[in-house]
DNA sequence: CGACAGTACTGGACAGTCCAGTTTTTCGGC
DNA sequence: GCCGAAAAACTGGACTGTCCAGTACTGTCG
């Protein structure tokens, strides 16, 4: 036996992964109070006594799945991060960006975390906050450095690079996402996309020189 | 007797009325599952055997509970559509639109009703989508209308007058919306919502002139 | 033996019903 | 218009059935 990798987690850490893993798609399919913790075991295939060997109790374990999808949004900042500071191309590339910011967060498991986050922001404030601050904010603020950036450059002038964050999120999310939080997010096609990208980008520029 | 005026309700109008009451302020302050029958039948003043009597079952009050609150949106629309057209004071009224806008839309008790459709939003697909297009769209024709007089006075040029409110409101609402679903709305100051609502403006005319 | 699966169990919460008795409304006869 | 009886609405509380978090116990595999 053994014949596993040099990489072995340890049985005990693939039960826990498992459960997590389980845990964050029941969650997210079915929200907090309509998920049992006999789906979570039966979908890890695992007892349900091994659940609470690794978990203390279901707010716990709702808690920790919640917290570790905010690792996620690196991938998010290291898209911000690699904006080239060109003054030809300045509009090809925000409006790139957009469209990745777009895609990315109009992804529909996104979206569902973000309903299942705020829908229980009300029975855990700590973790309304937690999601918000270490994921929202963290994008915002890396927004913030590259348009920080590109005004240093004289690409831009956004005296407050914070601010010309939110409008370019505001201009680019604000309709796609609430669409999909109200009505059940029927995924929005390649070329609306586009579409938003373009505008949000144009429009941006144009406040933002 | 009768001492009362010519308009009395009668009983049983008026248990009608306690109980729907009732009911809102139990499911925005404590969601759907959080609240049970009875906590609606105590605080209407009421015996649960009453509150079935007018209502079938717990969904359909919910329901009714929420669909009954896009009436208010009527105001939201007259509040838009006395904007002057005048050159002169164009980014004064803007402003102050802008301004009335998030006054509204950030009230503790928009946000959690807000907050109570997305999160039931799975439960109750119906609901969400009718709650979006008769609150949320409703409002959005009713701003693109206002900016498509101010286009044909040529006070304005936007093309896409629907766009343009989407990125008017977009500009407005995208932070301060989102913090209060994330965090507990710790209700924005007068100042803040100022500031707000004269960059979002300034921001708006910056893109359509 | 020790970690786990499987399953049965406990206790509490809650939607919705039932019933026995009370109040209010309705309405026809005067 | 007033009266009294039937009808309808309401109360309070007990009750049923179900669902589920969390626990306990038994058997099995390594």
């Amino acid at each position: 036996m053994s014949g596993t990798e040099t990489r072995e987690p340890g049985r005990s850490a693939r039960k826990h992964q498992a459960i997590t893993r389980a845990a964050t798609a029941v969650f997210v399919e079915r929200g907090y109070p309509g998920t049992t913790m006999d789906d979570i075991a039966k979908l890890a295939g695992v007892s349900k006594q091994t659940v609470y060997k690794h978990f203390v109790d279901k707010e716990t374990l709702f808690a920790e799945v919640v917290l570790a999808t905010t690792d996620r949004v690196d991938a998010m900042i290291d898209l911000v991060a690699d904006v080239p500071a060109d003054a030809a191309t300045l509009e090809e590339n925000l409006t790139r960006l957009a469209r990745r910011f777009l895609e990315t967060l109009t992804r529909p498991e996104v979206l569902q975390l973000r309903r299942l986050v705020i829908a229980n922001a009300d029975t855990f404030p700590k973790l309304g906050t937690a999601w918000y601050e270490q994921g929202f904010e963290r994008v915002l603020e890396s927004l913030a450095g590259c348009f920080r950036n590109l005004t240093a450059e004289g690409l831009l002038h956004a005296e407050d690079p914070l601010l010309a964050a939110n409008h370019f999120s505001g201009l680019l999310l604000w309709i796609p996402v609430n669409k999909a939080m109200f009505t059940g997010a029927p995924r929005h096609t390649a070329a609306e996309l586009d579409r938003y990208a373009a505008a949000g980008a144009r429009a941006f520029l144009a406040v933002y020189r």
